[in-house]
DNA sequence: ACCATAGGCAAGCAACTGCTTGCATGACAA
DNA sequence: TTGTCATGCAAGCAGTTGCTTGCCTATGGT
């Protein structure tokens, strides 16, 4: 069940689960509750446990988002390598490139 | 009117919308009817003038197509730079470093 | 056993999206 | 002007989305 271009373009097109994806990359390994807890504190969103669930499915569904379990706790990782989906697609020139030659 | 960060994901969320991109990245400058019938041809969708339309006036809101205007025509041309705000967004790790010094 | 904690499942609802439909505008040609 | 071509505007409609509500499962602590 390899995730569709589609599902990581969809999963980036809300605010919230941007702000997870932000949450994550600060801080890997959160549980849901922790990323409640913390959306609210540090990115002023006023998310509901079962909102915030719904959200990692549709990230875990882009590939965006790994999850493992241990005992009654869920942890989840980053996976910034479907971004790659993006870059590769429409070429983006280097704003700077670090070994040019003059 | 400089495009919020939220329109350019929002922008990108759609199948249609990104074989536009896709389209403008080969072909630069097209119109709409231009625009319309290559994507039947070349992508295999079946989209109105109105839906294109529409959906062109999406991407130039996100800033991902500069429009310019010449007697009744009107012709789009890609512009990836907010496509920047994703991979400085999540850093992503290049995959080859070309200048990499071992 | 009992209870609290961490998470899962599913139905319902309001808001949004993409598309169609129909008409209007502006530019060029005969 | 009259007609045609390229595009613009706006209302309405069906499908989707994000969220809530309520209940359920499972793990760990006492």
């Amino acid at each position: 069940m390899v995730p569709g271009v589609g599902d990581v373009f969809r999963a980036l097109a809300d605010p919230t689960r941007r702000a997870i994806l932000d949450e994550l990359q600060e801080r890997s390994g959160q549980t849901l509750f922790e990323l409640v807890s913390r959306l609210v504190m540090r990115h002023g969103l006023t998310s509901s446990r079962q909102a915030v669930s719904q959200h990692l499915d549709v990230l875990e569904a882009a590939g965006l988002v790994r999850t493992r379990r241990e005992g009654r706790y869920k942890f989840h990782d980053l996976d910034t390598a479907p971004l790659r989906a993006i870059t590769d697609r429409w070429r983006i020139d280097p704003q700077e490139d670090p070994c040019a030659s003059p």
